[in-house]
DNA sequence: AAATTGTCCAACCGCACCGAT
DNA sequence: AATCGGTGCGGTTGGACAATT
């Protein structure tokens, strides 16, 4: 489509910000929200692009940032985000609470990535890097995981599919959520109003869901697949999830199906987290709880989490000075 | 002590998405 | 339906600093 640039560069000033500058930032969106990022610089006196502003203001200037090392509760939580969502860093972000996605973006490719490698795991599948690896050295720890069945990581790489999905419409609930809270926050941008209390929230998924009338979402999550791009809903989301950790998958999902369940999707809109609490807490929950079934395949998913997460905090590299 | 190499992370860039028109 | 502006996201870069030779 060719598009403008986001701003006129010449003259902006770029590269690190001076405490002048973050002061400037500061002090206008304390006052006046940031608004129009776009008309920010202008109105708050700074030489810099609206872009560079927010990116400033999300990734550092942001009152609700934490800052500092790492703890092995939020590595864990970095890691079984990762294995399911990828490099879906805001989405794994809504999951630890004052983390900006840059963050966890540069503390994944400085230090888990690595120590991954160096434990034989790939970061991308979150699986042994290759079979013969395994094979030829049973007592390697990394066989623990490659006993785990194709099919078990199959059912991971589905629940990845539909969790992921979920966890987007998650993530923006729980941004917008945080909005409303933010006293910096715009003063007419996704202004998101829920209700206080929720008479009949039910547990889906292992989170706490409002009734229809709780409110309109604001979009509906779109998943791709061979075929047609279909939306679909929670409710559905939540019964493949329980249906795959089981290994017992009733219907096989054509585009068809999945068309019905775009039918149904505004069922999925209108859906609602109840609260960040539960939000944010909830799925990691779901992920190493929602074994309760307890089938055969459930315990593969369990073992295969607890592998990981073993290897990780028993690594000789945990505490190298390597990491 | 100086040069080189490696690591970390803030910031930039380009693209995608979404809502408004 | 097409276009545009605003914003968010993920990949990448480059400079500062640390470690090593």
């Amino acid at each position: 489509m060719g598009r403008s640039p986001c701003c006129d560069k010449v003259g902006l000033k770029k590269g690190p910000w001076t405490p002048e500058e973050d002061q400037k930032l500061l002090a206008y969106i304390e006052q006046h929200g940031h608004g129009s990022w776009r008309s920010l610089p202008l109105k708050a006196g700074l030489q810099r692009c609206g872009k560079s502003c927010r990116l400033r203001w999300t990734n550092y200037l942001r009152p609700d940032i934490k800052r500092g090392k790492f703890s092995l509760q939020e590595e864990q939580t970095i890691i079984q985000l990762h294995a399911l969502l990828g490099n879906r860093w805001s989405a794994i972000a809504t999951h630890l609470p004052k983390r900006t996605d840059n963050e966890i973006k540069n503390y994944w490719n400085t230090h888990l990535k690595k120590r991954l490698m160096k434990m034989g795991i790939d970061p991308v599948t979150h699986k042994p890097k290759s079979d013969a690896l395994v094979s030829n050295n049973s007592s390697c720890s990394s066989n623990l995981i490659d006993g785990h069945s194709s099919k078990s990581a199959a059912n991971l790489s589905h629940m990845a599919q539909w969790e992921s999905a979920r966890l987007e419409a998650e993530a923006r609930l729980v941004r917008e959520s945080r909005l409303r809270s933010n006293p910096f926050q715009t003063p007419h941008h996704q202004q998101l109003l829920l209700p206080e209390t929720n008479p009949n929230h039910e547990m889906t998924g292992g989170l706490l869901f409002g009734g229809p009338a709780d409110l309109e979402s604001p979009s509906s999550t779109t998943l791709s697949f061979p075929g047609p791009v279909v939306s679909v809903s929670e409710s559905r989301c939540s019964e493949y999830l329980l249906e795959s950790s089981c290994g017992e998958v009733k219907e096989t999902w054509t585009p068809e199906s999945l068309r019905e369940d775009h039918e149904d999707h505004h069922a999925f809109n209108n859906n609602v987290i109840h609260n960040n609490n539960s939000a944010e807490a909830g799925f990691t929950e779901l992920l190493l709880s929602n074994t309760a079934g307890g089938c055969q395949e459930d315990e593969d998913n369990k073992n295969y989490w607890n592998t990981i997460l073993d290897l990780v905090n028993t690594s000789p590299a945990h505490d190298s000075p390597i990491f």
